[in-house]
DNA sequence: TATCGTATTAAACAAATGTTTTAATTGGCT
DNA sequence: AGCCAATTAAAACATTTGTTTAATACGATA
């Protein structure tokens, strides 16, 4: 095995490990173990977990950043952009990879859930995605609608990302058998991995987390102007 | 000591650190440090970790689902309930807790982790708390809004929890000099918790929420009509 | 082919983990 | 006071953890 396969094998099961069961979870055994390389292959290559674990979040996550940001420059090209657009666009640029493979929902997973509680992954993915992607989707959202104040914007982008991270790890947490013991009628309901596949769950979510959203941000402009 | 100050003591301890950084990033050793009591205590009152973790849990999510059913049955009574005093009285029952005390936040946060992320209680949660709530809270929404499909209530549900529990995560997530090395200004939008008391934060995001959703849902409801 | 830097391997390391054991202590009861 | 169960305490246990070491194998280059 050329080196190169070595790093990339211990990325990629680096990052289906993390994404399902979290860092602490994992142990460097586990990885080397189902990479099927040896133990002290991580440290020479990665030196330190942590440090594979940083570099396993960055390869997702600068991509990610600047795929939402085109999506967003794409929508803001002529001026002023028309608010479901702009919204749809955010929705389904967080949204859309998971659709094309599995790889790319294990990489939502892994940066949903650094997303909901920062480890040791926390400055990394807060300089180079949030901070950058809540300043363009910001900007975008006042030019949309200037009457929304700065704070507000900030909220609304909360109320969005939320809504993304959630129906992520619901997913995630919802698989067959995770959760024995159910009458599963109720658990139609709470669980929607269970049934259906994962296109039809990613496409029903972001039309729903769109329209739940821009209904949201109109009701709070009316508010405001009432 | 008495027995039941030591067991609280650890349940109280316990639950703090397992909701600032999780089951896994806990030991033991901690817990029995910062609870002032000998490490063997653990084991001898509640039959090792897994089991005091899920006590912990146990002790809080059933008076948090009581509450959140009582508010619910308030709204209910005298027929068709108000859709915003529905969704205000949801959102509310969540999160006023935290406004009480330090205690509540603790408690919070230890939910909706473990709502995000299930653990070792997984099983608890989703029978004492989920499964009942959500039953409820869509039967009430299916009678102020009889149009709506039981699929769409439960997209509804899983859109006003996810920022229920991000907000929570968010706050929690962004205490002063956990995220370090950032422009102060840039900050400002991302991290809430470095800025104003819990109380405001809480408040306007109580309101922000259920003005969010509320409108979300009323969006639903027209694209359904047209 | 000989050589040298790179990469892999097996083994060992120290530290931390959850748990158990065994002894000491406590506090209420007769 | 004296006994007994319940609780606390200190120590040790066996695993698992991340990391390091030292030896070996590989692969291109001269």
């Amino acid at each position: 095995m050329s080196v190169i396969e070595t790093k990339e094998q211990l990325l990629d099961t680096a990052e289906r490990l993390f994404a399902d069961k979290g860092y602490e979870s994992v142990s460097v055994r586990d990885i080397a173990a189902y990479a099927d390389v040896n133990l002290a292959a991580i440290n020479y290559h990665f030196q330190g977990k942590e440090n594979l674990y940083q570099e396993v979040l960055l390869r997702r996550v600068v991509p990610k950043r600047d795929k939402i940001l085109g999506s967003l420059q794409q929508v803001m090209i002529g001026g002023k952009p028309e608010l479901d657009k702009l919204v749809s666009a955010f929705v389904r640029a967080h949204l859309e990879d998971a659709l094309a493979s599995e790889r790319g929902a294990v990489a939502l997973r892994l940066v949903a859930r650094e997303l909901t509680e920062p480890k040791h992954g926390a400055e990394i993915i807060c300089r180079e995605m949030i901070a950058p992607v809540h300043t363009a989707f910001s900007d975008a959202l006042m030019q949309a609608k200037p009457e929304l104040e700065l704070s507000e914007c900030t909220r609304i982008i909360s109320s969005i990302v939320g809504q993304v991270v959630h129906f992520t790890m619901r997913w995630r947490n919802t698989r067959p058998g995770e959760v024995p013991g159910h009458d599963t009628d109720q658990m139609r309901h709470t669980f929607p991995s269970l049934f259906g596949s994962l296109e039809n769950y990613i496409t029903e979510t972001v039309a729903h987390i769109t329209r739940f959203s821009v209904g949201g941000v109109e009701a709070l402009l009316n508010e405001e102007g009432k």
